[in-house]
DNA sequence: CTCTTGCACACATAGAC
DNA sequence: GTCTACATGTGCAAGAG
């Protein structure tokens, strides 16, 4: 080691920490302003320019909305003490758009008094408790419907851009809703739930993707779907078998372009290390990449480790570690 | 130059305690 | 909870071709 100085924070991390998911500090505070679009007025003729009854300048050709105008000023009233607030005020409750009614529906008291504080008769207690017990089943199973729903919707967009078949979707749906009814989520995002079951799904249907690959196309990161994919295999009983690295095989090696061949050896080399013991606690995609690799040596097709690292996501260390394990095993020699 | 090999160290996870 | 063992990943250096 001749390194005098070892800067270890240079290392580049791309995380995005401040995604939307789980922003749990939204304020309710107005918002008092929007710059999103900004469409210069001047590039269209004035003529064409209508003010809507919203406010809005629109470009009448083209229903272009030139000029929004939903800043939020505030009442146009001022209130000095708490009797002209509540006299002037003729606003209710800030609405919200995470629930489904806005937040506006009315809700049960849990206090068994009406309207002027007086006690209610045994009757009428009784019929408010039935309405409250109502009430809140209709709020968490549309709560429920709608979590569902999201998460299904992730579920069909990370396979459709994994390009994984109908079915993985299907396994994972069904995951899923064994999850929500175990009441797994609670605690844990909806996406990161939603991309476990899908990973484990991968899994189960014999097609695997690696967390690398499922967390490229998430907006969870690779840890927390490790995590939660464990936490919910556990807890549901998948009983998931490790994964048989000759899996990766065809599809690591079709982005090589390496011939049947090669394929074949590779299985080869997998079967009989594995038989060995080599696999036990090394992950299955740096396993076949080794076996890829030193298949690519011995049919003169070679590649790289660095090409194979890539298309398999593993470091050339892991793949040098597993390579010289293997051609140990086999007996093979350089 | 690229590719491979080897090493020290950092980091995450699983299992023991 | 912490500690420890292990695998993988990062970064570097040096040799081979």
């Amino acid at each position: 080691m001749t390194g005098p100085t070892r800067q270890r924070d240079e290392r580049e991390r791309r995380q995005w920490t401040g995604d939307e998911r789980g922003d749990e500090s939204t304020t309710d505070e107005a918002e008092q302003e929007d710059t999103g679009d900004e469409i210069d007025p001047e590039e269209f003729d004035e003529e064409d320019l209508v003010r809507t009854a919203d406010g809005e300048l629109m470009h009448e050709p083209t229903g272009l909305i030139v000029e929004e105008d939903h800043v939020d000023r505030g009442p146009e009233w001022r209130a000095f003490n708490h009797s002209e607030r509540q006299s002037k005020s003729r606003v209710g409750a800030p609405v919200t758009e995470t629930m489904h009614d806005k937040g506006l529906t009315t809700t049960i008291d849990w206090k068994d008094k009406d309207a002027y504080g007086r006690s209610l008769s045994s009757e009428k207690r009784s019929q408010m408790h039935r309405l409250r017990k109502w009430q809140e089943r209709i709020r968490t199973k549309d709560a429920g419907e709608r979590n569902l729903q999201f998460a299904l919707s992730e579920i069909d967009r990370m396979a459709s851009a994994l390009g994984v078949p109908r079915s993985v979707r299907e396994v994972a749906s069904v995951i899923y809703r064994r999850a929500l009814k175990e009441d797994l989520i609670r605690g844990r995002s909806i996406e990161g739930v939603a991309t476990a079951t899908l990973y484990a799904a991968c899994r189960k249907e014999g097609i695997p993707r690696s967390l690398e690959e499922i967390s490229e196309v998430s907006r969870v990161e690779r840890k927390e779907i490790g995590r939660t994919y464990r936490y919910v295999s556990q807890e549901l009983g998948l009983e998931m078998k490790p994964v048989d690295p000759k899996q990766y095989v065809p599809r690591f090696s079709s982005e090589l372009e390496l011939s049947e061949e090669v394929k074949s050896k590779a299985n080869e080399i997998i079967e009989t290390t594995a038989e060995q013991g080599l696999l036990s606690g090394k992950s299955p995609t740096g396993f076949a990449a080794a076996a890829i690799y030193a298949a690519s040596l011995l049919c003169n097709e070679k590649k790289t480790q660095r090409e194979v690292a890539d298309v398999a996501q593993v470091t050339e260390v892991t793949i040098r570690n597993r390579y010289q394990e293997q051609i140990e095993a086999m007996g093979i020699h350089g």
